[in-house]
DNA sequence: TTATAAATTTGTAATGATTGCAAATATATA
DNA sequence: TATATATTTGCAATCATTACAAATTTATAA
């Protein structure tokens, strides 16, 4: 279960990135969230809020915090790419009929069962299930 | 192990797609690769033999297998999309040093240890890891 | 404080993969 | 053979992402 960083700014500092106004909002909606939010999503949340944000920053931004390890990418469809604050290794559920994707746990022995890798360096991990949530059904 | 179709046309046949001779080129194209190409790759290695073929084709050709459950899609970078004509239960390990892709044997016991999806209804698994393979090192 | 340099943000243009669409071609049916 | 249907093709449109240079903000030095 991912435990939300109780102060952002000095979780940025910590990461060696300087918290900007901009840099401090967008982790703290993506932290927040559980909706694994696209670029799109996250402007269109923050735009209200800091009525000069650029849509580039956003990017920009992501990527920064991608190169300091805070936060992951998603990639479930080839048309969607999803932001994650949370990353420890966990598994995601897409629901294809409401499109949401959900967190489910997931045991480090999964990786550690597999066999065929041997002298392969292993840095990242996914796994994702596509089907119908609980709440389509 | 994947076991290729000796018989492509019939193979097509029986998936309820008529086989042309564009069709049968990219299914057999993919069906003997082991690289799980990107549409760019089957396009370059088919047009010097059909010198008429469109992209276009290709892309139409390969949500069609899609649809008829003969292919799969590969989601592991977000701005390249691979094809795989395996497509049973297997995992994909993408070299960041090199760029291919390899397949490498899943157990399906991981899908049925998962716990937090009760009521959940699943039709697609993945998994993939990223690292550096051992030619790569 | 003021001037200057460095870092960050912004807007817009460029890129590149994918899709829409209508014309051209090939195949099946009458 | 003539006609309808299916398939392929080329090109334009779309859409997410990136490149880039100007504008703004923040840090540093005088
Ligand atoms: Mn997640
Ligand atoms: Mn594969
Ligand atoms: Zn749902
Ligand atoms: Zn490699």
């Amino acid at each position: 279960m991912f435990k939300r960083p109780e102060n952002a700014v000095n979780f940025l500092k910590d990461a060696g990135i300087k918290p900007s106004v901009q840099r401090l909002r967008i982790y703290e909606f993506l932290s927040k969230s559980i909706e694994h939010p696209t670029v799109e999503t996250i402007f269109n949340a923050l735009s209200p809020e800091i009525p000069t944000l650029s849509k580039t920053t956003v990017y920009n931004t992501l990527k920064l915090f991608q190169e300091h390890g805070i936060i992951m990418v998603v990639n479930i469809e080839d048309n969607e790419t999803r932001y994650d604050a949370d990353t420890s290794f966990h598994g995601h559920f897409k629901c294809t009929k409401c499109g949401r994707v959900y967190d489910f746990p997931l045991s480090l022995e999964h990786t550690n069962t597999i066999g065929g890798l041997e002298n392969y360096t292993i840095t990242e991990s996914h796994y994702y299930l596509k089907g119908i949530c609980s709440n389509c059904k």
